[in-house]
DNA sequence: ACGATATGAATGAATG
DNA sequence: CATTCATTCATATCGT
């Protein structure tokens, strides 16, 4: 899981070139040669302490915007860090965790058809909330989709228009929600 | 955002076979081996730069409801698209204009107490009247429901100089204000 | 050199 | 509108 986690590089300020990851193995060539301080941001190993403190230690899956910021500001004295970091390192972890799960499950229960649903305890703390088996065939909610465009043999007809009350026409239509037999899981 | 756009697989030439078939993608074959998933649009760079121009240029923000139908017509000329990609996309790229704001938050607006006087000189202006024949009726939707308010016809005036997060949207921060809560992160 | 894997980033689609 | 979810893209790094 962990792998690649070293490289502290830069903290902010300056340090023109340097180009961070530039070094790495194979000894010279590698280099873009050019700045370009890498794109994207690599947490340092404190950072990733922490992130991973507030995400099983203190329960935190989706932290607000307030706590994104605030979060931030804690870690920047870690490194260099935006809240679009800590907001894609949250949502991240979460849905690899969901999915890791669903992998999972997704195997076992194709070998238990039944499972009862009963209540999913609905806490918003625990980590282990993702209980039972997702399942959910993710693509069911979009066999419906129709050809909007062409090709489909339907032309651009669309009469969604109908007066909707309020709300979005293009959600009645069809049928979709969520799986029936899947239980979803409460977040 | 300027990444992965490839893969148009508009052709309406209602071929037979496949079609579609998503994945594909450049590069890695990953090859899913079944599902045909990405039943969600992909946008093409035309449809995109439209988009943009009616969003950045003529200040739409908010479509309504006979916007979109008329955005979706002239876009469909560049590929297959649907009423509600439309709907969404504005609804997307707007709450993340927004939301790249809150999270950036970062310390300028902290270390500089009260300056920069009057930014914002270069409001959205256009929207004078769409281009074309688009009335201007504010939809309904903002109007009965939530408290949208400014029925006035008139956008809000944020004032998105012309940056075109069209990019990154949040690499570059810019000034923005918020109280520094001091509540810990809690949940 | 590849291929697999981990993970940051982006964005379409939904839901509340 | 704000938030969340699911997918996918883009890279870095490691194993063989």
């Amino acid at each position: 899981m962990e792998h690649h986690q070293y490289q502290q590089q830069q903290h902010e300020e300056s340090n023109t070139s340097s180009t961070v990851v530039g070094g790495s193995v194979g000894g010279s060539k590698s280099s873009f040669l050019c700045r370009q301080s890498s794109t994207r941001w690599i947490p340092t190993a404190d950072q990733i302490r922490i992130l991973r403190d507030l995400y099983y230690n203190m329960g935190i899956r989706s932290p607000t915007a307030d706590q994104i910021q605030k979060i931030s500001a804690t870690l920047r004295k870690y490194g260099k860090i935006e809240g679009k970091n800590v907001f894609y390192w949250f949502q991240n972890h979460k849905a690899r965790e969901r999915q890791k799960k669903r992998l999972t499950v997704d195997i076992s229960s194709l070998l238990t058809p039944c499972s009862s649903p009963g209540l999913y305890g609905v806490g918003p703390m625990g980590s282990s909330c993702c209980g039972g088996s997702m399942l959910m065939e993710r693509s069911f909610r979009e066999c419906c989709l129709s050809g909007g465009g062409n090709g489909s043999g339907m032309e651009s007809s669309m009469g969604w228009v109908g007066l909707e009350s309020a709300a979005t026409p293009w959600m009645h239509p069809y049928p979709l929600k969520h799986e029936p037999g899947a239980l979803m899981v409460s977040r």
